[in-house]
DNA sequence: GCGGATCAC
DNA sequence: TATGGTGATCCGC
């Protein structure tokens, strides 16, 4: 690549330019800042979920994984994708968790209930994170009276319930009865609001949000906290690739707005290192470096030569990603994985396949495949 | 259309 | 002892 690029002419780079320019300027006119973009993700996973079940854990160097492969892990030395046995010499106190996925699968369903409120369109991208628009959420908040928008301190979870062991840990409905204060500031994120009570219901303790996008989010994030002792952070802006680099900012236990005026974004972009971009991986960025481009005003300045080097998808991306351009809808829910959210088992699936490949023989019209369309019916 | 490379979790 | 499993997209053939 750096030999063609030595073998770029002047004019070449010229030409380059002007189209790279037109281009840039039809799409700031596409631009749309009217969304609002949420993406929420939830703090170290596999390994706060280990750690809430098992508190012993928690003033010991842990991972999450087996010998092979480590997912999570709070350890200085010791990263996620790093196999097991390589960590045990960096670090041979540490104990390696193994994986419990229906477990995590199980607490999953518990903040997707979470998500829909907010946005029943919203897009799950693995376990433990989600994409959300929460324009018309937002917009509907705006009437809500107060008392739709408090919510309980779940004091009953600490109460009740016996102390869970290690060995029980498979008992998903199971009360648990220790706080799981991962991070410092985890309880303590908003003691008391101007305009919040210390009572409601019975005495609990309650928090009332107010109606903007960051109360929304942190109303949300609270009750994913009350209802599973794990926190959350979020990122709120305009599109959903800024919403992903956002969500990372204030992480862990926080959230982050990007406001949704054009210069707010253009600054944001201007600083931000191109690996942090979803989709700009190791490979990227080695190519991007050699190029002498590490953060997105570089890529800016250089797209003339990024779209002689590169083929169209490729530098059309960058661009998009140098304009702090992204997706501003996030596309529909195919239906059968909404069937999926609605907890039905593999066998409850694969016999409505079976009972829909018999409905399309009888019609005659095998290959409609018919059984993406039965939640509906 | 298919396999390899890249990327994400 | 030992370096994952899966799915998506893009690209070149």
């Amino acid at each position: 690549m750096l030999l063609q690029k030595a073998q770029i002419t002047e004019q070449q780079l010229k030409t380059a330019q002007v189209q790279v320019d037109r281009m840039a300027s039809s799409l700031e006119k596409s631009r749309d800042l009217s969304r609002l973009i949420v993406h929420v993700d939830m703090d170290a996973f596999y390994a706060a979920v280990e750690m809430r079940d098992c508190p012993e854990l928690k003033d010991k160097p842990m991972a999450v994984g087996s010998m092979s492969m480590l997912f999570y892990s709070f350890h200085i030395f010791v990263r996620a994708a790093m196999p097991g046995f390589i960590a045990k010499k960096l670090c041979p106190n540490l104990v390696i968790v193994p994986v419990n996925f229906d477990k995590y699968r199980a607490v999953s369903n518990e903040i997707r209930e979470i998500f829909a409120d907010y946005d029943p369109h919203f897009q799950p991208l693995s376990l433990d994170e989600a994409y959300l628009d929460f324009t018309d959420h937002v917009e509907q908040r705006q009437h809500w009276p107060e008392s739709s928008r408090t919510h309980q301190y779940c004091s009953g979870r600490l109460a009740t319930g016996r102390a869970p062991s290690y060995k029980n840990v498979n008992e998903l409905t199971e009360e648990q009865d220790l706080s799981p204060v991962l991070f410092e500031d985890s309880l303590s994120s908003s003691p008391s609001l101007p305009g919040s009570r210390d009572v409601c219901d019975a005495g609990a303790k309650c928090e009332v949000f107010g109606t903007s996008v960051e109360e929304a989010v942190r109303e949300m994030r609270f009750r994913i906290e009350q209802k599973t002792m794990l926190t959350a952070s979020a990122g709120i802006a305009p599109n959903m690739m800024l919403a992903k680099v956002c969500s990372d900012k204030n992480k862990p236990n926080g959230q982050y707005r990007l406001p949704s005026t054009r210069e707010a974004v253009t600054d944001f972009i201007q600083t931000l290192p191109v690996r942090k971009v979803s989709g700009i991986g190791k490979v990227s960025e080695k190519m991007l470096n050699a190029l002498d481009i590490t953060n997105c005003s570089h890529l800016g300045q250089q797209m003339a030569l990024l779209s002689l080097l590169f083929s169209e998808t490729s530098w059309h991306h960058f661009m998009g990603i140098s304009l702090g351009l992204g997706s501003t809808h996030i596309p529909r829910k195919k239906k059968h994985e909404t069937f999926k959210e609605m907890n039905k088992t593999e066998e409850q699936m694969s016999l409505c396949r079976e009972l829909c490949e018999e409905l399309a023989a009888d019609l005659k019209k095998e290959d409609l495949k018919l059984w993406k369309y039965l939640p509906e019916r």
